[in-house]
DNA sequence: AAGTGGTCTAGACCACTGA
DNA sequence: CAGTGGTCTAGACCACTTG
């Protein structure tokens, strides 16, 4: 029965957080420098600075050397988004994982795709359009290109069996990546691949990767249509 | 010319990923103890530490206390999503900002929007439509519910210079969030309001604030054609 | 130039959790 | 229950940036 408050980051953090939300500090205020800061909640200087740094990565507060701390005046609605590897998120639903490889050809990529890779020079990647299923019906499709110039092994991986995407996963780590988040309406073949009316809307997620500045890859996932993504405050 | 690699958390770090892009270490494998590792590396324990914590955020390794580091064998993509303001964003852009208050009602929301705000007995809410506009265009749809139990002085804020945005971003701050995103096929009125065509598919954002549990707002921004969003690996 | 946040270190102790 | 990551502290020094 005890509450015995113990000084942890995670406790001042929601203790400075707490004197934002109660309106001690408004927005556009100035917080005390954090060695006055530290002394007022009873913590050590490293602490208040871990604390400190949560709130400014979730856009709550801003720091500037010499400065000081302010609230946050225009705040950024900031979330994380977790994209696992579909055959996992299917699987988390409860259905069963599926995997139908429906073409894979090699050719230069058009523009868009290269623009998108950053590629100075575009040259031969393999293309795959495949199909993610759960329970047998389809649940996202993809077009994937992969560069041959980064990734020359997988001209000899069986992707009948294996999602590129599982593979590049477990052979290729990427240093970065972009994403790209946007609604489509589904063209006639797209439309019966993912079982949906021609002309209805679906949220497409494209995705590049490189490793240190060599393209790896780029997929377009076309989600089946109902699907959304979901994202929240970092706690 | 020095090459003065000094320690530093962010060197650290670096010369970690170094080592599982150029397969030192793979999905799957355990890498050294912390105490090893920061020895080997020439700096100390904490700032290990700090700089595996960026590599566990970014979702490159996953660390368990007794059971070690290890190389994510499913990473997954993890990802910032930074939500401006409308209004900025808009600024962002270079165009002129314009906030267009189409209606303004009080009422019990529906079921959807009482049950995402986990709303257990729906109350009155103020629902305010609006447009924002690019240069005299509209850039967004913003279709807002707010609660008048959580947030009664917005009953007295004139809603027709101001968007109600603005209003809260500035008095209500907002303790978390939750975000989705979707697509969705515009019907005859709101292929009016936005510029598009009827059934065109355009990116639909949600959003729901909290303070403490209770429901602040409920937001349902149904974006221009062709708007799409950016994320990146954090840096 | 001076003030404020950012980082590093060393050592101690804590808190999970897997063998 | 022992090993590993997580955190706290105190003090020193660094680096940015603003007055």
């Amino acid at each position: 029965m005890s509450f015995v408050a113990r000084t942890s980051w995670q406790n001042v953090r929601d203790r400075v957080h707490g004197l934002i939300l109660d309106g001690t500090y408004r927005h556009g205020d100035k917080l005390p420098r954090d060695e006055d800061l530290a002394e007022e909640l009873g913590c050590a200087r490293t602490t208040l600075h871990r604390a400190m740094r949560a709130l400014a990565d979730t856009g709550i507060i801003e720091r500037r050397r010499k400065g000081g701390t302010t609230v946050r005046t225009d705040p950024v609605t900031r979330a994380t988004l977790d994209i696992p590897v579909t055959r996992l998120e299917v699987e988390a639903r409860g259905f069963t994982y599926g995997y139908h490889l429906l073409e894979r050809t090699e050719a230069v990529p058009p523009a868009p795709i290269a623009a998108a890779l950053k590629m100075l020079k575009p040259h031969r990647m393999l293309r795959v359009q495949a199909l993610h299923l759960a329970d047998g019906r389809t649940y996202v499709l993809e077009d994937r290109w992969v560069s041959l110039q980064t990734v020359p092994e997988i001209a000899q991986v069986d992707l009948s069996t294996q999602s590129a995407n599982e593979w590049l996963v477990r052979n290729r780590p990427v240093s970065h990546y972009d994403i790209r988040i946007s609604a489509h309406s589904c063209d006639v073949k797209e439309a019966q691949l993912i079982g949906a009316q021609e002309g209805q809307a679906v949220l497409v997620v494209e995705r590049m990767t490189w490793t240190n500045d060599a393209p790896i890859t780029h997929v377009r996932a076309t989600n089946s249509p109902g699907f959304h993504l979901m994202a929240s405050s970092r706690s």
